[in-house]
RNA sequence: CGGGGCGUAGCGCAGUCUGGUUAGCGUACACGCUUGGGGUGCGUGUGGUCGGUGGUUCGAAUCCACUCGCCCCGACCA
């Protein structure tokens, strides 16, 4: 099948951590999961015009089952706002039931004309937020609340930097009312958009009739958000971090933080071994994730290979020269640099190790994004940008579709994220030079 | 969906133009010996609907048509 994919355990194992980080902070913010079902009746996709209209194109249909051809034909989920704001509208009835913080983690299908593995595939998982609210200020908050969880995620886990903002009505969610989205910079120059937030003001609460009497005995429409990751971010982690070599992957999303090669020599078995097993036994017990390669059919150098093309951030070496020496030897995968560690301080040397990883691909990453990031005051700085080096450009915007219609027909770039901050430096849109209410990051994207 | 490229062993490829023995090579895999602190070396083996269907031909991996899949560019896409 087109665009499908097969995870296979090892890349399993980093969607799982990344997810449990994400749902560990859900959780702290109160929000609760849910499970709603896989298809949507057409009658209930249709509620919401703009919504229906942007997902169409991209909707798989179910036409029969059973062996007879359905009444209504149902819909694949492209995204779950129908189905559960059909639930939503029985469910909230007072000011007392709001807010309602809910989360779903689930798979959806879009069916896409043009697939990337891991970045844009058929059927993708992901986890999709949808809260209600009595207000619209609470709902603006929760919607940069969750924006700020992803940001959070990509920074302090993926060791991504991102950049925040809002997106242009050209690029926003079909129904929402504002999309807040992190975008990420890959090292081939164009952009990755890898968590939106949408606040969805009254749009769906109208569509689908959810009304909450207030203190005040008035019958309001509720306000919505929705919010959305997928595994896109794990083919992020890949792009951005690897080398020559292979993976490399921050230790906090890492499977294997670190893998123990014994030295095989001899009868390595009877000398060796013993003691990569106590000391792997050690490592597991403080708490990190230790893998013990203990092949036989490999040599050390043939494993060193092994692991550094699957990004395990440390590898400890342990030889009979380190047992004679009761040390072993820690290999960073950032520059395969050495260091000789006495086996009472390995686990506090290791997590110092694996912390200083941690910090340093996000300085990489950082230093990438900042010299592919320019800026363009002219429209012909912005060609010429566009046609060499790509990356982000950092631009003035009259706030014209008009405008923002014209840099895609030139140069397929689009308007990534509205910075939140106006840079006073950028006075006029870098199309029509007229007085500029936005700073915006133009880039190619994925 | 439009333009271009590619499908031959798990993976990477040669052979296709110019049809003709048993379809090769590297790597991986299995076994034996050897080696072991950067993908050890030698040997013996296993593994193929040549993407699929149909056609042309005495004969098709090779020529033709259709079809499926993958990659690049563009359009589309939260």
């Amino acid at each position: 099948m087109k665009g499908m994919m097969v995870i296979r355990p090892y890349g399993y194992e980093i969607w799982e951590l990344l997810r449990d980080q994400l749902d560990r902070m859900f959780k702290e913010t109160g929000h609760r999961n849910a499970y709603f079902p896989l298809f949507i009746p057409e009658s209930f996709l249709k509620k919401e015009a703009e919504h229906v209209e942007g997902f169409a194109p991209e909707v798989a249909w179910v036409t029969s089952g059973g062996g007879e051809v359905l009444e209504e034909r149902l819909a694949v989920r492209p995204t779950s706002e129908a189905i559960i704001c059909s639930m939503y509208a029985k469910w909230v009835k007072s000011w007392r039931d709001l807010p309602l913080l809910y989360n779903q983690w689930a798979n959806v299908v879009r069916w896409e004309k043009v697939t990337r593995l891991f970045l844009r595939t058929t059927e993708f998982l992901w986890q999709e937020g949808h809260t209600v609210h009595a207000t619209a200020e609470e709902a603006e908050a929760e919607t940069l609340q969750m924006l700020g969880i992803y940001r959070k995620l990509a920074e302090e886990y993926l060791a991504i930097p991102v950049l925040t903002g809002r997106k242009s009505d050209s690029e926003k969610f079909a129904g929402a009312v504002r999309t807040y989205a992190i975008e990420m910079l890959m090292p081939d120059g164009k952009a990755l958009q890898a968590g939106t937030s949408h606040n969805l003001g009254q749009n769906f609460a109208k569509a689908f009739n959810i009304r909450y009497e207030s203190k005040e005995q008035k019958l309001e429409y509720a306000w919505q958000t929705s919010w959305g990751a997928t595994t896109r971010l794990v083919g992020a982690l890949v792009m951005t971090h690897g080398d020559d070599s292979g993976l490399i992957l921050p230790p906090r999303v890492a499977p294997i933080q670190a893998v123990i090669v014994p030295i095989s020599a001899g009868n390595w078995q009877q000398t060796v071994l013993p003691q990569a097993q106590k000391i792997f036994g050690a490592l597991k017990a403080a708490g990190l994730r230790v893998h013990l390669d203990d092949r036989d059919a490999y040599t050390p150098g043939w494993k060193y290979a092994d692991w550094e093309m699957r990004g395990v951030p440390v590898r400890i070496e342990i030889g009979p020269k380190d047992i004679e020496k009761q040390q072993v030897v820690l290999v960073s995968r950032l520059d395969r640099k050495k260091s000789f560690v006495s086996w009472d301080s390995l686990a506090g040397e290791l997590s110092m190790l694996l912390e200083r990883i941690q910090g340093e691909l996000y300085n990489r990453a950082l230093a990438m994004r900042d010299a592919n990031t320019r800026q363009a005051s002219t429209y012909t700085e912005l060609l010429e940008v566009m046609a060499g080096s790509r990356g982000f450009i950092r631009c003035g915007w009259c706030g014209s579709p008009d405008c923002e219609v014209k840099v895609k027909a030139d140069t397929s770039a689009t308007i990534r994220v509205i910075l939140d901050e106006p840079d006073p430096g950028l006075k006029s849109c870098v199309v029509c030079a007229q007085k500029a209410l936005h700073t915006v990051i133009f880039a190619k994207s994925y």
